[in-house]
DNA sequence: CCTAGTATGTTATTACATAACACTCTATAA
DNA sequence: TTATAGAGTGTTATGTAATAACATACTAGG
């Protein structure tokens, strides 16, 4: 967990981008959360310590994350996870436990090959993938 | 065109569920669209013949259209489109073309099942599968 | 009739996201 | 040293997406 903040730094130092406060501070609250986060529930968390933060300033660090692969949004219910592959920059499914709303990553070389295809045999070139899911974990299938 | 609002009727009749003015309403006018649309588009398009049309009107309506597959909702950008295979309830793949914005829809049962395997590899028991895509569709790639 | 079920109309509010502008900090070139 | 450009932040205000809650209407079955 303290481990994701350090490989956020090293991949800032590496690409030359700064790792600031607001960016850390948001990352520190995604790592660590159980399961994603709204938005709006990052920025009461980030405000938490007395200065107030507003939406533009999570935003930007959510939108910085993202594009560094550290952290992944959830566009079926506009939630944020941080990655624990930390920066990958493989495309990953992600599958969220309608239970207990956790959210599992999971490679899909073999799959964006074939919806590249299927897409060109349309003639669409395909230049980003969004691939996600909904169902049952195994802790709560268990559970149950 | 028509034809989707008349196989949309036939649906109805078929699973006893009532095709009512406003559900019409919005279909017609998804139908009628070259590209997916937002929903207060749609509201506003909607509202245009006299009678102020309300979100909750349009949102209720969505919500049963999506669910009897006549329109789908395109995650990333919370958008709707009507489903030119009128009703299948296979999962498809929605692309999206960043130059004119129209989405092509794509069948993926082979998908599906890898990736039913892969989250069964990690315990999890898929329900639901988003796959949607962005990139160049063919009329643009020529035009380019 | 009456009642249950389904659907709509309406008001208000909640939730998600960004525009626009002022300000700070840091690096580099004149 | 002093521009000046670039990246980042703070703040206000607004735009956009979606739903809660409650009243009303229409229909079918008892
Ligand atoms: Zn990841
Ligand atoms: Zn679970
Ligand atoms: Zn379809
Ligand atoms: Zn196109």
């Amino acid at each position: 967990m303290q481990d994701l903040i350090r490989q956020a730094e090293a991949l800032c130092q590496r690409s030359g981008m700064a790792f600031t406060a607001p960016r850390r501070r948001v990352l520190e609250i995604l790592a660590a959360s159980e399961t994603p986060m709204k938005a709006y529930d990052l920025i009461s968390k980030a405000g938490e310590g007395g200065q107030a933060t507003k939406p533009p300033t999570v935003y930007r660090a959510l939108d910085f994350l993202c594009q560094l692969g550290l952290v992944h949004r959830i566009e079926q219910d506009a939630t944020f996870v941080a990655c624990n592959h930390a920066g990958h920059s493989q495309p990953v499914a992600l599958f969220v436990c309608n239970t207990c709303l956790k959210a599992t990553e999971v490679a899909y070389d073999e799959v964006s090959q074939i919806l590249e295809k299927a897409a060109a045999a349309k003639g669409f070139h395909l230049k980003r993938l969004v691939v996600e899911g909904r169902g049952q974990c195994q802790d709560c299938a268990i559970a149950a």
